[in-house]
DNA sequence: CCTATAATTCAACAAAACTTGAATCATTGA
DNA sequence: TCAATGATTCAAGTTTTGTTGAATTATAGG
């Protein structure tokens, strides 16, 4: 992760739509949820939130396969664990901080 | 923090001028930085860097303080630890998941 | 093959964010 | 008090984001 990907990554979250979206995915972790099911959870025209999943998947966050008329898009949890890395690294210089530890899922 | 507190920490953010001198506050703590010297260290124009500060600090992801002709800015690292706490919370609904652990610093 | 369903793409418009230069405020020191 | 320095505010214009409805692609099932 640099800082043109968590510039990416940061705004793709900073949204109300996506965040909600992407919280929803993560507590979905690891099975995933349709763009049906997340547009009547968060209340969007499905236009709206084709845009909006688009702008997730593009920054890497989140990820879709297909499963017959259906996609199931899903969170990805490693490239949130990089994104939390990049944000919190170099504090102080490293002199006086504990760094975070990662998520670690099993399926994830 | 909530969703609408997380959205403007991940909107100011998701900047690049911001995000980079969010990090040299980060890196720079606890002591922080002056206007001037974060202007120069990113190459922008006074009335820009002031527009930046201004939504950082609107965000609660950073302070500032007097100190004769200059300010100081420092990161708040207690709000970073909300937001990564935040984005990180029910993963996999807390069934598989290992939860982050927060920066603890000397004197942030 | 045709229709219905799930989802996306496209183009147009509306809204929000960013940059710039000029003017203003606060502090220091002569 | 006046000039100089550090920083912010304001108003303008430009650029980037987000929304909407119509059209399009992909798949399933009769």
């Amino acid at each position: 992760m640099n800082e043109t990907d968590a510039v990416r990554a940061l705004g793709a979250l900073a949204q109300e739509t996506r965040l909600h979206v992407f919280r929803l995915l993560i507590a979905a972790s690891p099975e995933g949820l349709t763009p049906s099911h997340l547009a009547q959870a968060v209340g969007c025209a499905p236009t709206a939130l084709s845009f909006h999943l688009k702008e997730l998947s593009h920054a890497g966050l989140i990820s879709s396969e297909r499963d017959g008329r259906n996609l199931i898009y899903r969170a990805s949890i490693a490239q949130m664990n990089s994104l939390v890395g990049f944000l919190t690294a170099h504090c102080c210089q490293g002199a006086s901080c504990l760094e975070t530890t990662q998520l670690s899922c099993d399926g994830c």
